[in-house]
DNA sequence: ATGGGCTCCTGATGGC
DNA sequence: TGCCATCAGGAGCCCA
């Protein structure tokens, strides 16, 4: 469900909330979003036990949880239906259905909730890479867009040598990070690419425009906290974000076009709906 | 190497 | 009221 707008303002907020905090409780479940550690929620617990949080930090809809004085950290990823919560002093002290892990600091806790899990908690280590130090497990994703080193231009020129659809391109999170299928859409409709038109098809320029694009509306989301449909997506103190009201196709079938007035479709692209505009949008 | 389909889950929604 | 089908902000894995 989150995609990088809605990541990085759940990093936000947790960064306000508990950044330099002692975790004074770890507790938790046998849930699927542990598989990825080798004992499972104990590695969780021994990595986090009495430690210090030293900040949060993100590449595309990854975030990690640093602590002071260790290359260990735990890399979050939300999957479709993660939930991080922060729960103050006086709040409820109750699990509430779904609740995977608790984090108990010097005042209130951290609370992570995910129905499907389809999200994951992962102790990790942090390597260099460039500038920056990013964890093992979330290596091999590319730059996101907003990442002062990112470079939409060889971005560009590798993703014109694919045959590929150009929306299941946006979506892979090697290629660049961080666009789900609600930014992909946007940033094809702002660029005027049809999404099942294949890599190789669009010129370089046309990729830069089309990359830029995604890079602007995953800004301007950010500015507003994310896109929030239900509460599904809210932030960590349960507050939505107001992107919805700014989206142009994304779960529009059937609307008028924003810009031409003409209906916006939907079809399906490697099993994700893609919402598009006939007219704005050409296809050939 | 590359593309595309299946799969892991629960919950909300809409048609009959 | 139920019951069933469909859909959902993701991505790892497997097979052709």
């Amino acid at each position: 469900m989150p995609e990088l707008p809605e990541v990085e303002t759940i990093r936000r907020g947790l960064d306000l909330h508990s950044a330099g905090a002692t975790v004074r409780k770890v507790s938790g479940d046998d849930s699927r979003v542990f598989r990825d550690n080798p004992a499972g929620f104990q590695t969780v617990h021994e990595l986090l036990q009495g430690r210090q949080i030293e900040t949060f930090d993100r590449r595309g809809k990854f975030m990690w949880m640093v602590l002071s004085d260790d290359p260990r950290v735990l890399v979050i990823h939300l999957g479709m239906s993660g939930q991080v919560r922060f729960v103050g002093a006086n709040g409820s002290s109750s699990s509430p259905p779904h609740e995977h892990l608790r984090l108990v600091l010097d005042e209130g806790s951290l609370s992570f909730v995910d129905p499907r899990t389809f999200g994951r908690l992962t102790v990790s280590v942090l390597e260099r890479q460039g500038d920056r130090r990013i964890p093992r497990v979330s290596s091999h994703i590319g730059l996101d867009p907003l990442e002062p080193d990112w470079d939409p231009v060889s971005t560009a020129k590798r993703a014109v040598r694919s045959r590929r659809m150009v929306k299941t391109m946006l979506l892979d999170q090697e290629l660049v990070s961080g666009i789900g299928n609600i930014y992909a859409d946007e940033a094809l409709f702002r660029a005027g690419i049809w999404g099942q038109r294949r890599g190789a098809d669009l010129s370089v320029d046309q990729w830069v425009l089309l990359l830029l694009a995604a890079a602007d509306a995953m800004a301007e989301a950010i500015e507003v906290g994310g896109t929030s449909f239900d509460s599904l997506y809210v932030d960590v103190s349960g507050n939505p974000g107001y992107f919805a009201r700014e989206l142009t196709v994304y779960g529009r079938e059937g609307h008028p076009c924003v810009a031409c007035g003409s209906v916006i479709r939907r079809t399906i692209v490697n099993g994700r709906s893609h919402f598009y505009c006939p007219e704005c949008q050409r296809t050939e």
